[in-house]
DNA sequence: ATTAGTGTTATAGTTAGATAGTACACTAGA
DNA sequence: TCTAGTGTACTATCTAACTATAACACTAAT
Protein backbone atom coordinates (compact mmCIF):
# COMPACT_ATOMS: atom_id res chain seq x y z
CA UNK A 1 0.00 0.00 0.00
CA UNK A 2 1.46 3.56 -0.72
CA UNK A 3 -0.48 6.76 -0.84
CA UNK A 4 -0.03 10.16 -2.62
CA UNK A 5 -0.05 12.60 0.30
CA UNK A 6 0.50 16.08 0.25
CA UNK A 7 -2.55 17.53 -0.50
CA UNK A 8 -4.04 20.28 1.85
CA UNK A 9 -6.77 17.92 3.05
CA UNK A 10 -6.10 16.11 6.85
CA UNK A 11 -4.06 12.67 6.42
CA UNK A 12 -6.72 10.73 8.25
CA UNK A 13 -9.28 11.75 6.08
CA UNK A 14 -7.08 10.90 3.10
CA UNK A 15 -6.26 7.07 4.34
CA UNK A 16 -9.92 6.55 5.14
CA UNK A 17 -10.90 7.51 1.26
CA UNK A 18 -8.09 5.30 0.43
CA UNK A 19 -9.48 2.40 2.26
CA UNK A 20 -13.28 3.27 1.73
CA UNK A 21 -12.44 2.79 -1.83
CA UNK A 22 -10.42 -0.22 -1.88
CA UNK A 23 -13.71 -1.60 -0.13
CA UNK A 24 -15.91 -0.27 -2.78
CA UNK A 25 -13.88 -1.63 -5.63
CA UNK A 26 -13.63 -5.34 -4.13
CA UNK A 27 -10.10 -5.16 -3.61
CA UNK A 28 -10.79 -5.58 -0.17
CA UNK A 29 -13.83 -7.90 0.49
CA UNK A 30 -16.67 -8.42 3.13
CA UNK A 31 -15.03 -9.63 6.23
CA UNK A 32 -11.14 -9.30 4.87
CA UNK A 33 -9.11 -8.39 7.80
CA UNK A 34 -7.29 -5.16 7.52
CA UNK A 35 -3.98 -4.29 8.58
CA UNK A 36 -3.33 -3.50 11.95
CA UNK A 37 -2.65 0.23 13.18
CA UNK A 38 0.98 -0.57 14.23
CA UNK A 39 1.89 -2.31 11.13
CA UNK A 40 -0.26 0.32 8.47
CA UNK A 41 1.42 3.25 10.36
CA UNK A 42 4.94 1.45 9.62
CA UNK A 43 3.67 0.68 5.98
CA UNK A 44 2.70 4.31 4.96
CA UNK A 45 5.24 5.86 7.43
CA UNK A 46 2.56 7.60 9.14
CA UNK A 47 2.05 7.87 13.07
CA UNK A 48 0.05 5.13 15.08
CA UNK A 49 -2.25 7.56 16.54
CA UNK A 50 -3.43 9.22 13.31
CA UNK A 51 -4.06 5.60 11.70
CA UNK A 52 -5.94 5.14 15.07
CA UNK A 53 -8.28 8.46 14.23
CA UNK A 54 -8.73 6.97 10.69
CA UNK A 55 -9.56 3.57 11.87
CA UNK A 56 -11.48 4.98 13.93
CA UNK A 57 -13.88 7.14 11.81
CA UNK A 58 -14.49 3.86 9.53
CA UNK A 59 -15.72 2.14 12.67
CA UNK A 60 -18.16 5.21 13.30
CA UNK A 61 -19.25 4.84 9.37
CA UNK A 62 -19.80 0.80 10.31
CA UNK A 63 -17.41 0.58 6.98
CA UNK A 64 -15.04 -2.04 9.83
CA UNK A 65 -16.08 -3.35 12.79
CA UNK A 66 -12.94 -4.27 15.45
CA UNK A 67 -12.80 -7.08 17.57
CA UNK A 68 -10.56 -6.21 20.22
CA UNK A 69 -7.19 -8.31 20.55
CA UNK A 70 -7.80 -9.81 17.07
CA UNK A 71 -7.86 -6.80 14.72
CA UNK A 72 -10.08 -5.11 12.42
CA UNK A 73 -12.52 -6.60 9.58
CA UNK A 74 -14.13 -4.92 6.66
CA UNK A 75 -18.50 -5.09 7.16
CA UNK A 76 -19.84 -8.03 6.15
CA UNK A 77 -22.91 -5.64 5.39
CA UNK A 78 -22.86 -5.88 1.61
CA UNK A 79 -25.86 -2.87 1.44
CA UNK A 80 -23.96 -1.15 3.95
CA UNK A 81 -21.14 -1.12 1.01
CA UNK A 82 -23.27 -0.61 -1.98
CA UNK A 83 -24.60 2.21 0.33
CA UNK A 84 -21.24 3.91 0.58
CA UNK A 85 -20.24 3.48 -3.02
CA UNK A 86 -23.16 5.22 -4.26
CA UNK A 87 -22.63 8.11 -2.09
CA UNK A 88 -18.83 8.39 -2.68
CA UNK A 89 -20.20 8.45 -6.58
CA UNK A 90 -22.84 11.27 -5.95
CA UNK A 91 -20.30 12.79 -4.16
CA UNK A 92 -17.76 13.03 -6.94
CA UNK A 93 -20.00 13.15 -9.17
CA UNK A 94 -22.12 16.58 -7.54
CA UNK A 95 -18.55 18.18 -7.02
CA UNK A 96 -17.57 17.81 -11.25
CA UNK A 97 -20.80 18.94 -12.32
CA UNK A 98 -21.69 22.13 -9.97
CA UNK A 99 -17.93 22.61 -10.25
CA UNK A 100 -18.17 22.63 -14.35
CA UNK A 101 -21.19 24.66 -13.83
CA UNK A 102 -19.79 27.38 -11.49
CA UNK A 103 -16.78 27.80 -14.48
CA UNK A 104 -19.46 28.34 -16.76
CA UNK A 105 -19.67 25.58 -18.67
CA UNK A 106 -23.22 24.79 -20.22
CA UNK A 107 -24.58 21.10 -19.68
CA UNK A 108 -23.96 19.88 -22.47
CA UNK A 109 -20.51 20.86 -22.88
CA UNK A 110 -19.61 18.84 -19.71
CA UNK A 111 -20.75 15.86 -21.70
CA UNK A 112 -19.02 16.59 -24.66
CA UNK A 113 -15.78 16.87 -22.15
CA UNK A 114 -15.90 13.94 -20.23
CA UNK A 115 -16.97 10.87 -23.25
CA UNK A 116 -14.04 12.79 -24.61
CA UNK A 117 -12.06 12.29 -22.00
CA UNK A 118 -12.79 8.81 -21.65
CA UNK A 119 -12.43 7.99 -25.48
CA UNK A 120 -8.52 9.72 -24.83
CA UNK A 121 -8.09 7.47 -22.44
CA UNK A 122 -9.13 4.17 -24.24
CA UNK A 123 -6.18 5.56 -26.51
CA UNK A 124 -3.54 6.13 -24.63
CA UNK A 125 -3.99 4.13 -21.70
CA UNK A 126 -4.47 5.62 -18.06
CA UNK A 127 -2.64 8.66 -18.45
CA UNK A 128 -3.73 11.80 -17.27
CA UNK A 129 -7.33 11.92 -17.64
CA UNK A 130 -7.10 14.57 -20.71
CA UNK A 131 -6.02 18.05 -18.97
CA UNK A 132 -6.48 20.72 -21.42
CA UNK A 133 -9.61 19.21 -23.25
CA UNK A 134 -9.75 21.26 -26.43
CA UNK A 135 -13.71 21.40 -25.81
CA UNK A 136 -12.83 23.38 -22.91
CA UNK A 137 -14.88 26.19 -23.71
CA UNK A 138 -17.85 27.64 -22.69
CA UNK B 1 -21.08 37.51 -1.70
CA UNK B 2 -21.57 34.35 0.81
CA UNK B 3 -19.71 31.33 0.64
CA UNK B 4 -20.68 28.01 1.93
CA UNK B 5 -17.46 27.21 4.44
CA UNK B 6 -17.26 24.52 6.69
CA UNK B 7 -14.78 21.72 5.00
CA UNK B 8 -11.88 20.57 5.96
CA UNK B 9 -9.81 22.76 3.13
CA UNK B 10 -8.15 25.78 4.86
CA UNK B 11 -10.58 29.08 4.18
CA UNK B 12 -8.48 31.14 1.87
CA UNK B 13 -7.91 28.29 -0.37
CA UNK B 14 -11.98 28.38 -0.04
CA UNK B 15 -12.16 32.09 -0.79
CA UNK B 16 -9.25 31.62 -3.37
CA UNK B 17 -11.29 29.45 -5.47
CA UNK B 18 -14.25 31.09 -5.13
CA UNK B 19 -12.78 34.71 -6.25
CA UNK B 20 -11.32 32.46 -9.44
CA UNK B 21 -14.32 30.79 -10.15
CA UNK B 22 -16.21 34.56 -10.36
CA UNK B 23 -13.42 35.76 -12.70
CA UNK B 24 -13.09 32.87 -15.30
CA UNK B 25 -16.80 32.34 -15.37
CA UNK B 26 -17.28 36.13 -16.23
CA UNK B 27 -19.02 37.20 -12.94
CA UNK B 28 -15.69 39.61 -12.33
CA UNK B 29 -14.09 41.02 -15.77
CA UNK B 30 -10.61 41.95 -16.51
CA UNK B 31 -9.73 44.80 -15.05
CA UNK B 32 -12.36 45.07 -12.52
CA UNK B 33 -11.79 45.76 -8.93
CA UNK B 34 -12.23 43.23 -6.22
CA UNK B 35 -13.39 43.82 -2.71
CA UNK B 36 -10.87 45.36 -0.31
CA UNK B 37 -9.08 43.39 2.28
CA UNK B 38 -11.29 44.95 5.02
CA UNK B 39 -14.57 44.50 2.89
CA UNK B 40 -14.55 41.45 2.18
CA UNK B 41 -13.29 40.57 5.69
CA UNK B 42 -15.83 42.25 6.95
CA UNK B 43 -18.61 40.65 4.40
CA UNK B 44 -17.26 37.12 4.79
CA UNK B 45 -17.02 37.08 8.89
CA UNK B 46 -13.26 36.31 8.39
CA UNK B 47 -9.87 37.60 9.80
CA UNK B 48 -8.22 40.09 7.60
CA UNK B 49 -5.45 38.47 8.06
CA UNK B 50 -6.65 35.19 6.34
CA UNK B 51 -7.66 37.85 3.47
CA UNK B 52 -5.27 39.66 3.10
CA UNK B 53 -3.52 35.71 2.64
CA UNK B 54 -5.82 35.08 0.34
CA UNK B 55 -5.15 38.02 -2.13
CA UNK B 56 -1.50 36.85 -1.86
CA UNK B 57 -1.75 33.89 -3.11
CA UNK B 58 -4.31 35.16 -5.62
CA UNK B 59 -1.27 38.23 -6.68
CA UNK B 60 1.48 35.33 -6.97
CA UNK B 61 -0.90 33.26 -9.15
CA UNK B 62 -0.91 36.72 -11.22
CA UNK B 63 -5.05 36.42 -11.29
CA UNK B 64 -5.23 39.74 -9.82
CA UNK B 65 -2.69 42.96 -9.36
CA UNK B 66 -2.48 45.04 -6.39
CA UNK B 67 -2.13 48.88 -6.79
CA UNK B 68 -1.25 49.73 -3.49
CA UNK B 69 -3.08 52.71 -1.78
CA UNK B 70 -5.62 51.80 -4.31
CA UNK B 71 -6.90 48.77 -4.26
CA UNK B 72 -6.84 45.34 -6.09
CA UNK B 73 -8.16 44.46 -9.98
CA UNK B 74 -8.59 40.91 -11.80
CA UNK B 75 -5.73 41.02 -14.81
CA UNK B 76 -6.32 42.21 -17.58
CA UNK B 77 -4.76 39.71 -19.78
CA UNK B 78 -7.34 37.05 -20.90
CA UNK B 79 -4.94 34.54 -21.90
CA UNK B 80 -4.14 34.28 -18.39
CA UNK B 81 -7.88 34.20 -17.14
CA UNK B 82 -8.66 31.26 -19.97
CA UNK B 83 -5.26 29.19 -18.59
CA UNK B 84 -6.86 29.24 -15.46
CA UNK B 85 -10.02 28.09 -16.71
CA UNK B 86 -8.56 25.48 -18.25
CA UNK B 87 -6.57 24.43 -14.83
CA UNK B 88 -9.37 24.70 -13.03
CA UNK B 89 -11.41 22.39 -14.80
CA UNK B 90 -9.37 19.88 -16.13
CA UNK B 91 -8.57 19.53 -12.14
CA UNK B 92 -12.08 19.06 -11.88
CA UNK B 93 -12.16 15.99 -14.90
CA UNK B 94 -9.25 14.42 -13.43
CA UNK B 95 -10.39 14.37 -10.04
CA UNK B 96 -14.04 13.27 -11.37
CA UNK B 97 -12.68 10.30 -13.32
CA UNK B 98 -9.95 9.03 -11.84
CA UNK B 99 -12.04 9.20 -8.41
CA UNK B 100 -15.02 6.67 -10.36
CA UNK B 101 -12.13 4.39 -12.10
CA UNK B 102 -11.18 3.80 -8.36
CA UNK B 103 -14.63 3.04 -7.27
CA UNK B 104 -14.77 0.72 -9.82
CA UNK B 105 -16.81 2.33 -12.75
CA UNK B 106 -15.93 1.59 -15.99
CA UNK B 107 -15.44 4.71 -19.05
CA UNK B 108 -18.91 3.91 -20.23
CA UNK B 109 -20.46 3.92 -17.00
CA UNK B 110 -19.05 7.32 -16.06
CA UNK B 111 -20.09 9.27 -19.62
CA UNK B 112 -24.00 7.39 -19.02
CA UNK B 113 -23.64 8.37 -15.13
CA UNK B 114 -22.66 12.25 -16.40
CA UNK B 115 -25.43 12.29 -19.23
CA UNK B 116 -28.27 11.04 -16.88
CA UNK B 117 -27.43 13.37 -14.07
CA UNK B 118 -27.43 16.32 -16.67
CA UNK B 119 -30.89 15.33 -17.70
CA UNK B 120 -32.27 15.16 -14.42
CA UNK B 121 -30.81 18.68 -13.76
CA UNK B 122 -32.37 19.57 -16.70
CA UNK B 123 -35.80 18.43 -15.67
CA UNK B 124 -35.96 19.27 -12.56
CA UNK B 125 -34.04 22.76 -12.83
CA UNK B 126 -30.63 23.32 -10.95
CA UNK B 127 -31.26 21.50 -7.88
CA UNK B 128 -28.56 19.32 -6.46
CA UNK B 129 -26.81 17.27 -9.35
CA UNK B 130 -28.58 13.75 -8.70
CA UNK B 131 -26.82 12.49 -5.45
CA UNK B 132 -27.98 8.72 -5.68
CA UNK B 133 -28.23 8.20 -9.21
CA UNK B 134 -30.08 4.80 -10.14
CA UNK B 135 -27.00 3.78 -12.28
CA UNK B 136 -24.42 3.92 -9.84
CA UNK B 137 -23.04 -0.02 -10.26
CA UNK B 138 -20.71 -1.37 -11.99
C1' DA C 1 1.82 -18.86 32.63
C1' DT C 2 4.11 -16.72 28.88
C1' DT C 3 4.47 -14.52 24.56
C1' DA C 4 3.26 -12.04 20.41
C1' DG C 5 0.01 -9.46 18.13
C1' DT C 6 -3.91 -6.95 18.53
C1' DG C 7 -6.83 -2.53 20.04
C1' DT C 8 -6.85 1.43 23.37
C1' DT C 9 -5.56 5.34 26.09
C1' DA C 10 -2.78 9.16 27.65
C1' DT C 11 0.66 12.91 27.92
C1' DA C 12 3.55 16.20 25.69
C1' DG C 13 5.28 18.85 21.87
C1' DT C 14 5.20 20.82 16.93
C1' DT C 15 3.09 23.08 13.09
C1' DA C 16 -0.33 25.35 10.03
C1' DG C 17 -4.46 27.86 9.86
C1' DA C 18 -7.16 31.26 11.83
C1' DT C 19 -8.17 35.01 14.99
C1' DA C 20 -7.54 39.57 17.58
C1' DG C 21 -5.63 43.88 17.73
C1' DT C 22 -2.54 47.44 16.46
C1' DA C 23 0.22 50.22 13.66
C1' DC C 24 2.41 52.02 9.48
C1' DA C 25 2.62 53.45 4.37
C1' DC C 26 0.57 54.91 0.16
C1' DT C 27 -3.06 57.28 -2.82
C1' DA C 28 -6.88 60.14 -4.22
C1' DG C 29 -9.71 63.79 -3.27
C1' DA C 30 -11.64 67.55 -0.54
C1' DT D 1 -2.70 69.78 4.56
C1' DC D 2 -6.02 66.58 6.09
C1' DT D 3 -8.92 62.66 5.72
C1' DA D 4 -10.71 58.30 4.24
C1' DG D 5 -9.79 54.19 2.09
C1' DT D 6 -6.44 51.34 0.51
C1' DG D 7 -2.43 47.60 1.16
C1' DT D 8 1.04 45.86 4.50
C1' DA D 9 3.34 44.23 8.70
C1' DC D 10 3.79 42.50 13.31
C1' DT D 11 2.88 40.23 17.77
C1' DA D 12 0.15 37.26 20.54
C1' DT D 13 -3.15 33.63 21.14
C1' DC D 14 -6.07 29.60 19.97
C1' DT D 15 -7.19 25.16 17.84
C1' DA D 16 -6.87 21.00 14.93
C1' DA D 17 -3.83 17.83 12.93
C1' DC D 18 0.11 15.34 13.52
C1' DT D 19 4.01 13.41 15.88
C1' DA D 20 6.67 11.01 19.65
C1' DT D 21 6.51 7.88 23.31
C1' DA D 22 4.77 5.06 26.60
C1' DA D 23 1.68 2.21 28.90
C1' DC D 24 -2.31 -0.84 29.50
C1' DA D 25 -5.93 -4.48 28.08
C1' DC D 26 -7.53 -8.29 25.40
C1' DT D 27 -6.93 -12.70 22.53
C1' DA D 28 -4.87 -16.75 20.54
C1' DA D 29 -1.25 -19.92 20.56
C1' DT D 30 2.49 -22.23 22.84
Amino acid sequence: MSIEFDNNLPIYLQIMNHIKRQIVSGILQPGDKIPSVRELAADLQINPNTIQRTFQELEREEVVETRRGLGRYVTSEESKIMAIKKEMAGELLHQFIHGMQELGFKNQDIVSIVSEAVAEDRKQGVKEGAKGGNTAQS
